[in-house]
DNA sequence: AGTGAAATTGAAATTTAATTCCATTTAGGA
DNA sequence: TCCTAAATGGAATTAAATTTCAATTTCACT
């Protein structure tokens, strides 16, 4: 990821908060932290990660931790699958859309200025102002078309 | 629509009943009528409009037609924005990508054959293969663009 | 038309993710 | 250190959707 991601992450949250005057409470620093240094994760993944370091912490401030970080930026809601929702962690890329694995799960980035294009293309046609989208390619990843019939490599990760 | 909608609608769902052994109740051909002859509507807008005609009709059977009505192509499932989940009747569309106005709610269908080239592309450059996609432009439609300011135009259609 | 097995229905209960309520605790400026 | 506003966590709640189950209905077969 970078050089070095607790110290860069630790620093990302304290300037948020002082920016929206809001406390910085240990509960608050090891949920960022371990947030911030991953991917994709669900809130039980999370939770899951926390309590190991901190059992006492509840899973509705995960929630609360990870709806201040969707607020500024930093994490954003998908709702892949029927499932339940996928955190992904923006505070280090910018935009991208996602090929997604029906068998394992996996989520893979990409972003694509071609297909953008055409987007706003179609939407001028319809006289339509494009604000966001949504692009998910779901299907079977390069391990588990090699894979198939065996157990899917990833099938009970936590993260997402 | 086309011509005779009715009388399509009703062909069509007791062929789908007789290809899978199931029974025709006239609860399933009244609400796969309603269904069948309009564009995209929640399980609640629905079981509202099946309710003027039948009030008897549980909505628990609206949510078990749609279900069997999305197992046979008719329907398709689509969560747009984070309210309920909205259905799509597909009978008579063949596949297309969406535009979805955030103010009021208005749903564009378009079809583009050069987004799913590239989305193949991509695909392929990471090795994956894809099964189904979604793409959702959301934004300001014309109508509302041309209101701003003014109440919404459609903000409280029961239809999605 | 009548019969009976299997499917269907609808109300209530349940599930699951997520949110709200509220008493207690904590952070951090004065 | 004090004090107030913010934050926390458990319980209760919400809301969409599903499951359960007794009663009803459909329809193949007489």
């Amino acid at each position: 990821m970078t050089s070095h991601p607790k110290a860069r992450s630790s620093e990302l949250l304290r300037s948020r908060l002082r920016e929206h005057g809001l406390k910085l409470t240990h509960q608050r620093e090891l949920i960022a932290e371990l947030f911030l240094n991953q991917d994709h994760i669900t809130v039980e993944g999370l939770y899951h990660e926390v309590s190991k370091r901190e059992p006492a912490i509840g899973i509705i401030t995960v929630y609360r931790t990870l709806k201040l970080l969707c607020q500024w930026d930093l994490a954003q809601e998908r709702h892949f699958g029927k499932g339940k929702t996928i955190y992904d962690n923006v505070a280090w890329k910018s935009h991208h859309d996602h090929l997604i694995c029906t068998k394992c799960g996996r989520i893979i980035e990409f972003a694509n200025f071609q297909i953008e294009k055409f987007q706003e293309q179609v939407a001028s046609e319809h006289e339509f102002r494009i604000t966001f989208h949504k692009l998910e390619l779901y299907g079977i990843c390069k391990a588990c078309e090699a894979h198939s019939g065996k157990r899917s490599p990833r099938a009970h990760d936590h993260s997402a």
